[in-house]
DNA sequence: TACCGTCCTTGACCCACATCAATTGTTGAT
DNA sequence: ATCAACAATTGATGTGGGTCAAGGACGGTA
């Protein structure tokens, strides 16, 4: 059930400026490190957690690459994120004190542990912190304001260029290039995503080739007309 | 800008246990009684605030009923949320400080103004506070959950039905009936929430009255066969 | 090197919903 | 009471993306 688990420090991570607050006193960092009891390591393919289980814990991603998934009863399911190095999972939990989705890892992954009670416990002593989780929900409320604009409003096309932008965006955040990436998850999950079949993803983005706007050899995907993109995510064509 | 605002308190509202904690004792109680600055009144088709404002406070719905919807930069917009008493809204704002949806009345209504930074600093000193903040935040990721699995997998019987069923569960949870609604929207908002035309939520609500399901004048909404609509909603039928 | 399972691509066909258009019902202002 | 503006319904037609099906590419394993 818990597998790998290691004793660390968020003082020293090279992602601080992407889980924590900035400007902190040394002595408050100190104990924030000590709110992150440990780390877990997930196989690729593993779960974080699942859908109905009891939540205790936030979690930031240290490695690898999550997709986050909900279902109706009758099996249908629906991918409402993918997260990356430095993202927060688990806000779901909160309300009802259990996962209302599952966290499943597309690469082999390692988080770390925030039970959320201690979260609540220091917060209400380092005010950056307290002010720091309430934009990590209401981020990911705003993230999710703009998926719903995307599947309600936007063509094929318009979504999986929101959809690549979105990443290199994220990736280039954290270092990696602006042009070029590898795709963590399956044609089927990003269809899933963006409200699409996974055919209609593989169409547009064989679409996308012949127009000479990226280049897509399996998962690796260079983009070499950010722009296009661009234009075609506020195309607003629903043409006749 | 600021119209008709009334001072007033949280401790003998009929709203208390949507918006509020329970289980204060009375000097607490007392205390937040003090962060409700004041009421504001919105006049039918106006805004509490509208995106690039900057966020001060959060609102809790006193009478009335709201949408929030988000545009894109090329003049299309999604309706984001239906919000009705003892709901908060404003949470968007959070992140950068600035608000990133518009919030319209759809009928005359008033709202509790709480500045936001008064909550932090008396939920840092109110654990229950502390908590229920967080659990509303965290309600509003699981409902745009919900949301994102509608739009990304279900036909628009389903939306409807689901859509219908959210609405009267919500309004009886606030003492209304349980199968009669008048709706406060026009089809072409709940064709925006839904990611549909107007004319085919239009289409689908006659579809419901020839089933028998619904009776349907105008903006009133009688249900007559729950089970049925229930049963739309986790059908799965992508036919055969 | 061969085999297998998984993922991806592509083509042919079809349908749910969008689009366009005409009409009617409702509301509110003068 | 009349008119204008808006909201809702309904029909005819079109199309974007779903569905079904076949084959190809790749990675892991033996």
């Amino acid at each position: 059930m818990n597998p790998l688990t290691i004793k660390v420090a968020c003082s020293n991570c090279n992602l601080r400026e992407l889980c924590m607050p900035v400007g902190l006193s040394d002595d408050q960092l100190q104990r924030i490190d000590d709110i992150v009891a440990v780390r877990r390591k997930i196989k690729r393919g593993g779960t974080l957690f699942r859908n109905g289980e009891t939540f205790t814990s936030l979690y930031a991603i240290r490695t690898g690459f999550f997709k986050t998934c909900v279902a109706t009863e009758d099996g249908r399911d629906q991918v409402t994120g993918f997260q990356m190095a430095g993202e927060i999972i688990g806000l779901d939990g909160i309300v009802n004190d259990h996962h209302t989705c599952d966290a499943v890892a597309l690469e082999d992954a390692e988080v770390c542990v925030m039970p959320f009670d201690r979260i609540e416990e220091l917060s209400r002593e380092v005010t950056a912190l307290q002010h720091h989780v309430h934009k990590i929900m209401s981020r990911e409320i705003v993230r999710e304001h703009g998926v719903m604009l995307l599947l309600g409003s936007m063509r094929a096309e318009e979504r999986l260029a929101a959809f690549l932008l979105n990443l290199v965006q994220r990736l280039h955040a954290r270092g990696f290039s602006q042009s070029e990436l590898v795709l963590r998850m399956t044609r089927e999950e990003i269809g899933s995503y963006l409200g699409l079949k996974l055919e209609t993803v593989s169409r547009t983005f064989s679409k996308f080739v012949e127009e000479g706007i990226v280049e897509v050899k399996q998962r690796h995907v260079r983009i070499l007309e950010t722009d296009a993109l661009k234009r075609i995510v506020n195309s607003q064509q629903p043409c006749h």
